[in-house]
DNA sequence: CAAATATATGTGTTTGAACACATATATTTG
DNA sequence: CAAATATATGTGTTCAAACACATATATTTG
């Protein structure tokens, strides 16, 4: 077991527990993922959180706001409003006014936006289907199994309401 | 299994494909383990590079150069250079140049990064211990073989050698 | 209904990350 | 051995992330 992939990724020959090497491995693949997709964005200028957001707002043609979309976020980003900022520059997303709440501001994707998300459709596929071969069904399923529990986890300490 | 906690956690009630579901469960999941270790760090104020590399140069009391620090690392990090920088201000490494490459310099942890590290000990423990509790033996190696695969096609496409 | 509190969002500022480029030394090749 | 290439590291600059705080509106409570 000396030479499995995380050990001979990371150069170690030991680590302390089999949960410190789970753990590690977990973010070792999420960096590798992460840093793949983040390639196919940055064919139109996009970061990976600006990504995550057009994907969240195509969900709902009426728009969300920001409070909604920090919740359907991959990762806590902390900086959401320069992040649509970004994306209504580009004209990707505008920003309508909410009438019952005057707070709130509706960030809403817009034809341009789900154009680039089509042309972006493609080459994440493609990826995808990379990683799609390594796995059968089953694993796949395990996969989403075991980091379930963490993500379970995550929302009893940190008050994630469904 | 529209209930399972991915689905949860992104408010999502469906997703394009099985490795789709897979990828985004990875990539929540090491979200929520960076951002527990960053908040141990942060009692130090270590951002999680630094203290990654911290671990590293602790496994070679002679110190590793750059590029050995880079393979290392959890995630590629492109300015290796400053990270190191702010550690050797703080005293918790020191740089020492090669004689036998004098292009290289040696860093090598100091005293005082071993104390550092030795104080991070117990709350890092007891995160792993946190995340212990939720899974078998068998679960663990699951996770580690699983995503072994991914981590062994990353080196198989960027080019690892071993 | 007024005051207090909660919610939703935006802004200012500091810090870290990303990218291209520059420098210095080793190593290889003609 | 000189020139070309590779390697290891460092620097300048731009952009994004993180954190604390400010503003405006809703909601709750006395």
């Amino acid at each position: 077991m000396i030479d499995s992939p995380i050990h001979i990724r990371l150069k170690q020959e030991y680590f302390e527990s089999e949960v410190q090497q789970a753990m590690l491995s977990i973010l070792v693949s999420a960096d590798f993922i992460k840093r793949k997709q983040l390639a196919v964005c940055g064919l139109k200028n996009l970061t990976h959180s600006q990504y995550n957001i057009l994907r969240i707002l195509k969900g709902n043609p009426e728009g969300y706001c920001r409070k909604d979309i920090i919740e359907r976020m991959l990762e806590k980003a902390p900086d959401v409003t320069r992040l649509i900022d970004g994306l209504v520059a580009e004209h990707y997303a505008e920003r309508i006014a909410s009438e019952t709440d005057k707070r709130m501001s509706l960030t809403r994707i817009t034809e341009k936006g789900i154009n680039l998300l089509n042309e972006l459709h493609e080459p994440m596929q493609s990826f995808s289907k990379e990683m799609d071969q390594m796995f059968s069904m089953q694993d796949l399923e395990s996969i989403t199994e075991l980091c379930g529990r963490i993500i379970s986890h995550e929302m009893k300490a940190e008050g994630v309401q469904s």
